[in-house]
DNA sequence: CTGAAAGCGCTTACAG
DNA sequence: CTGAAAGCGCTTACAG
């Protein structure tokens, strides 16, 4: 079934029929043969080729997204606000890498071959981007002080982190242990710093901060933990702050196996509030960040640079258009630091 | 960059270019050729514009995965195994869906334009593989019992879900809820009905086996089983076996509001084994169905299929080539059942 | 072994 | 408002 067909059938030309389903008919189709087209598309059931289309256009309708660690669950709500988002109109083509571990160059060149209408990238280095180059629009998330060159989507976690220290100081606490996604990006660099310096200004400190760190994975993060707790004991840590859920997870489980209390002995905490943080054992207090928001404004902001061109984006934005307000992380206290 | 640039650059044509990207130099391409062609492809960056290779081959690189559930964490595991078997030679496009919802036949159209080379589907109804029609191979997962002339990558949970009612009945139990997904799938059914016949030949009775249901998400199901338990309760439940972990979870935590101890007032059972489940209050007993596996069995029988034609695969497969044997299910005996 | 050329199915100036 | 035609960048018989 081609355009070729669905003319003949209406007993027209493909350049109308084209026209047609592009929705480029003001002045350029009558109402009777709009309606004479869209007949004969859904008679025969036609749908546009893809592929010829995005030749003819020089562009997919296909978006990109990029996102080091699929098991974090913490995507499946980013991936629905994105479908959300972006439509019918859109295709969304997964790259998902090994936990963690940032795409390559030749990652990046498969997928300049699609010719892709836009890319979204989670947390990314500022090497991947340099590789990206300007292929396509591109909008961020979750990178904080990136660039300012590149369209982010952030979280502003500021206040909710100050809460937490004020919150684990409110319960005696004195030292913290901090366990460190092994991630190398900005977002969880600044998870660790504004925790350290928010611990200070509440009268804690933070033990060997660069101690312990792993994958975004239970387990890998429940040996860590191990790894790390003679360690913290000594120091006097009574409470393990985490990069993420997974990782206080892993704490959680870790702990038991070992035989500490939570809170009792050591409390623990995460960052990202997944659903089921209201049912570990205890509840587990967390930094919440809302996924499908960040997945909604990306896939919006990256729609806005496709349609606008380049001064709806962060590509050489004018001052007319100011960057999205951050998206406010909360602090939800549970159980795991009664 | 195009192909013909390629090919000025090495000195040779476009179809010399094309042979030697595709494999295709048996006695087509001189050995110096071969290299001469992957210098410049390397020296200039060159990638294939998928687009028009899609168009000239009349099929792309694309899968299509559909999958009714994507904020169900058990797909996270499906797709990394999926991405494994892939390779860099296909792209996965992902088709999201509400909670629950089977996609509409125009979202199966929207697929059909891109000339995917397979579709890989969770869980699919009769009705949605017709609409699907004979458009490119696939592959169906976890849809036991569906039609026979599709290929399928399927659990088999027989073994347990008798350990599974075993276990309850040595535990004392005699009466058991059933909290069931509201998709309606073969899946789901055989696990209900699996469950029933199990537990009748271990002399418990299954309660009410419709009342209660709700989609995979941790409130849903916990405000299903909030509905359910005081008929339950009055029946003489004293175990509610889920359809999913994420179910069990909502149980749990229902559970716990309304003051009933687990596994003291009501033992607790989910499907799938998700990390979660070993840090959950308490721990969750489960029958693992292990994802990455499953993906990967079924991306590695697509690329089977794409490959080797119409007889490597489910579509009119001879004799010859019988179906992969089913991935075990395992009973995991945790606390909430202890 | 090599290259010229047809053809895949669109989109988009362009002429009318 | 309408249609003929060029062109997008590949792949693949085909002729040599």
């Amino acid at each position: 079934m081609t355009a070729a067909q669905v003319a003949a059938h209406a007993g027209l030309s493909v350049a109308t029929v084209s026209l047609v389903l592009n929705g480029k008919t003001d002045g350029r189709v009558s109402p009777a043969n709009i309606e004479r087209v869209r007949a004969s598309v859904a008679e025969l059931g036609y749908v546009v080729d893809q592929g010829a289309s995005a030749l003819a256009r020089g562009r997919s309708d296909l978006v990109v997204l990029v996102a080091p660690d699929l098991s974090n669950p913490f995507f499946g709500s980013v991936i629905q606000g994105i479908e959300q988002e972006l439509g019918p109109r859109f295709q969304l083509v997964l790259s998902v890498t090994e936990s963690g571990v940032q795409p390559s160059a030749s990652d990046v060149r498969r997928f300049a071959g699609l010719r892709p209408a836009g890319y979204l990238v989670d947390a990314p280095s500022d090497a991947f981007l340099d590789e990206l180059g300007d292929d396509a629009p591109l909008v961020v998330l979750d990178a904080p002080e990136l660039r300012t060159d590149v369209a982010a989507v952030n979280y502003d976690m500021r206040d909710a982190i100050d809460a937490l220290a004020a919150h684990l100081a409110s319960r005696g606490h004195r030292t913290l242990g901090y366990l460190d996604s092994i991630t190398d990006t900005r977002t969880f660099q600044l998870r660790r710093e504004q925790l350290t310096a928010a611990a200070e200004r509440n009268g804690m400190t933070v033990s060997a901060p660069d101690a312990a760190r792993s994958i975004i994975e239970l387990g890998a993060a429940a040996a860590a933990f191990g790894a790390a707790w003679p360690e913290w004991r000594a120091d006097g840590v009574t409470a393990v702050v985490c990069a993420t859920d997974t990782h206080a997870y892993g704490v959680l489980e870790a702990a038991r196996a070992s035989g500490l209390s939570v809170p009792g002995d050591v409390a623990v905490t995460g960052f990202d509030d997944l659903p089921y943080s209201r049912v570990t054992a205890p509840p587990l207090t967390t930094v919440r960040l809302p996924g499908e928001p960040l997945g909604r404004a990306a896939a919006r902001r990256l729609v806005a640079q496709i349609d606008g061109g380049a001064d709806a984006g962060g590509h050489a934005a004018g001052p007319t258009v100011g960057p999205p307000p951050d998206l406010v992380a909360t602090l939800i206290a549970r159980g795991s630091t009664a």
